[in-house]
Order: structure tokens, then C-alpha cells, then sequence
DNA sequence: CTTGGTGACTTACGCTGTAAGTATCACCAG
DNA sequence: CTGGTGATACTTACAGCGTAAGTCACCAAG
């Protein structure tokens, strides 16, 4: 059964077919067989272009801050932070699945460029190269740590308020209502500005304590 | 080979056993069957205990926050704060490899009193059961971004200074001293004294803007 | 035409999760 | 003591996995 003539695999195509299995049906779907089956090839030729399962996790993890626009900068160093950050989460949100993978294992060598720009964001804030690591560390994080909250709520549960106020704590109770649903991009907007807010502050003189 | 007498199987012993197995050689070194060579036993035989290999993996991210110490609350909110974040990081260190599985999902229900416990010390310093939420959501996801990072990171590396100056990337390079390393502990307390600031600042009533 | 290299295909091995069936044992009623 | 009863461990079996090793078809250069 020759198909005449066909387009050669590459190490491209093969990422972009593992990204899109992934996103489709998951992390733990992901096969060499069916990857292969994907490109219509036999499992093994897939080692002619990676070297091995995790080579393919890797790449297809670095893709997505790889896809990742940086926005222009403007004289306003707080807009151009949140845009970093909104750059980010875009991409992440981008390649949901994927992302997962991406944010639990260091950022790698595409973050290097999203990097820079945070360093320039926040040397243009005032910060010296110094504190500009440590806040840019800050910002990640927080991005970070809300981005994988997002990306791992299951979708709105109506039993989850009667579930809280069923454990009894007083705290969780009062606040059932509020903790049972989360409107992601108001939250995370949420956490960012009081993030930047203390920023502010500190490049501003950091008020004596 | 009959040995008697054996200690029967229960869950507990199988999710204990698989707990040690993954933070010695790592999640994926994890397999049913090993992991009833660990228990002396055939690995069949879990499943008279646990429901399928995911039961597994979710059971063992549960145990990290159910071994979490909730610290004494005082009069001084952001010192329990504090106090109940050290908490947090502590059970995540405590089980690294499991921490990440942890981390990765939904926390579930051992987190909850995790969560009353962090309602208390926000409404406390003065936020209202809706604030509270919001509050107490940007600080858990900076606490788990920070832990993602801190866990992922290897150990420290000689060429990383070089290799970012090599980028030549402008504010890379002149951070690269700061970049190539990363102090756990001293990044992690940085970030979150910079968020309880801002915490601060909302509760004492937010500054006209 | 020959030759050498590239890359896909084939086979094979040991390991995986787990469905289904079997054997062993502690216990209790008679 | 005997015979059942219900747990729980063991055995077998299967389809699917990652990948090492070997084979074969094609194509450009000599």
C-alpha cells in the first residue's frame, strides 16, 4: 500500500502532532504508537527525529512560552507588567494541557525572552538588577500558582457550597458562598494588582518599618 | 514459602508504601507492582485495598496536606499568616516528589481546614467573608507558585551565570549574577512579605486612587 | 550502474495496569 | 471436630507501553 509520494517527518511535525494529541485527549493519552498513528507512521521512526518519550514532553512543554507575544512597552511601567503577565496566561490558557506539564518543571530556555522583559518592565519601575530578580520572581509565582488553580478546577460543581458548609468550620462556612465558585480572570486580576500595588511601594522608598 | 503469620494488607500500609516508593525514586518509578514487591506482596492483591493506580497517586497527594500542623493563632494576624504559610511550604518540602502531584491538582478536602485556618487569620486582620477569599486565594496561589519553583529547581548549576550572559539579552545579562542562583527561603519570605504588605494596605482601608 | 546515507518499517523484549478466576485462611454454627 | 462462609491473597492472562536492534526502500553523488 505505497502512498507514492510522502511528506517526510521532522522533528516540527512531530512535536505539533504530540501537542495537539495532548490537548485533545491529555497527558496520560499520549503514546508513541498513537502519536505515530497521528502522522501515519510506525511508532519507531518517531526515534529518528527524538530521542525519547521525555524529549517529546519537553519539547511540546517549551512550545508553549514559545507561541508567547511579548507586548510592546510603553512609558507606563504598571499597564506593561499586567500585560506581560496577561501575555503569559494567555499562552498558557492557550494550550491548557500542556501548560500543566509546562509550569511544573522549569521554564526553560523560551522563557529566557519573557525574562528579559520582565527585568526591563521592572527596571524601567525603578527596581535595581538586584530586587528586579526578586520581584519578577514574586510575579511568577503568583502567575504561576494561579494559572495551575485554573487550569485544574474542573468545571462549576453546585454541590461544592452545600459540601463546605457541611464541614462545620465557621470560616468556611460565612464565606461558602464566595469559596464554592471562582471567577478566574477577576481573581487572578485581583492577586496581580495587589501584587504590583507592593511593588510600588517598595521601588517608591520603602516606607521605614 | 508460607510465612505464618503475615501483617494483613489495609490501605493505609499500601498508601504509605507508595508514598516512600515515590519520594525515593520519583513518581514515575511508581508501579502497582513494585510497589507490592515493597509491601511483600503481589501487586493484585492492592487492588482488594485501592480502586486503581490514580486511587493511589490521589491518596498519597492527599497525605502531604493532612500531615500539615496547624499553627496556634495569636493576636497578630500577619505573624500567623506567616506562620500558617511556613506551615503550608513545610508539608510540601516534607514530600517533595509528592508535593509536586499535590500542587498540580485541585488541593482537596484535607486543604480545608488549611483554607478555615487561613479565613480566620484574613477576617481577623479585618476582611470581610467575600475579601477573605480573595485574599486568601492570592496567597496560596504565590505559596504554591514559589514551592513549584523551589521543588523543580535542581541542583545548583555553575554554567547557568554563563549561559545567560551568553543570551546577551541587556537586562538578562545584567542580572545574571542574580538569576544564576536562587536562595529558597529568602525568595520565598521576600514575596510573601511583599503580599501581606499589600494585604495590609487593603484592610486599613484602600488609599483613594 | 554502483554506492552510501537517510529514514521508515519490522521484530522483539521486558514492563505496565488490571480483568477474571483460583486458592488459602480465620472464623463460627452445628 | 466438621463444614460452610466470607475475606483476602495469589495466579493467569491480555492488550498496550517504551524502545533496542536489525532490515529494507529510496535517492543523490560518483
Amino acid at each position: 500500500m505505497s502512498t507514492g509520494r510522502r511528506e517526510p517527518l521532522n522533528r516540527e511535525r512531530v512535536v505539533a502532532g504530540a501537542l495537539a494529541l495532548v490537548e485533545r485527549h491529555g497527558v496520560d493519552a499520549l503514546s508513541m504508537r498513537k502519536l505515530a498513528a497521528e502522522l501515519g507512521v510506525e511508532a519507531m521512526s518517531l526515534y529518528n527525529h527524538v530521542a525519547n518519550k521525555d524529549d517529546v514532553l519537553d519539547a511540546i512543554a517549551e512550545v508553549v512560552f514559545a507561541d508567547l507575544a511579548l507586548p510592546p512597552s510603553t512609558e507606563d511601567w504598571r499597564a506593561d507588567a499586567r500585560a506581560l503577565a496577561d501575555a503569559f496566561r494567555a499562552a498558557a490558557l492557550a494550550h491548557p494541557r500542556t501548560a500543566t506539564l509546562s509550569l511544573a518543571r522549569q521554564l526553560g530556555y523560551p522563557a529566557v525572552p519573557v525574562t528579559e522583559a520582565a527585568l526591563d518592565v521592572l527596571a524601567r519601575a525603578g527596581f535595581d538588577p538586584e530586587q528586579a530578580v526578586h520581584a519578577s520572581r514574586t510575579l511568577l509565582a503568583y502567575v504561576i500558582g494561579t494559572l495551575l488553580r485554573e487550569i485544574g478546577s474542573g468545571p462549576p460543581d453546585e454541590t461544592r457550597e452545600a459540601a463546605l458548609v457541611a464541614t462545620g468550620l465557621p470560616r468556611v462556612t460565612e464565606s461558602a458562598r464566595h469559596l464554592a465558585v471562582c471567577h478566574h480572570e477577576a481573581e487572578y486580576r485581583f492577586g496581580l494588582d495587589l501584587v504590583l500595588d507592593a511593588l510600588a511601594v517598595r521601588v517608591a522608598g520603602p516606607p521605614r518599618r
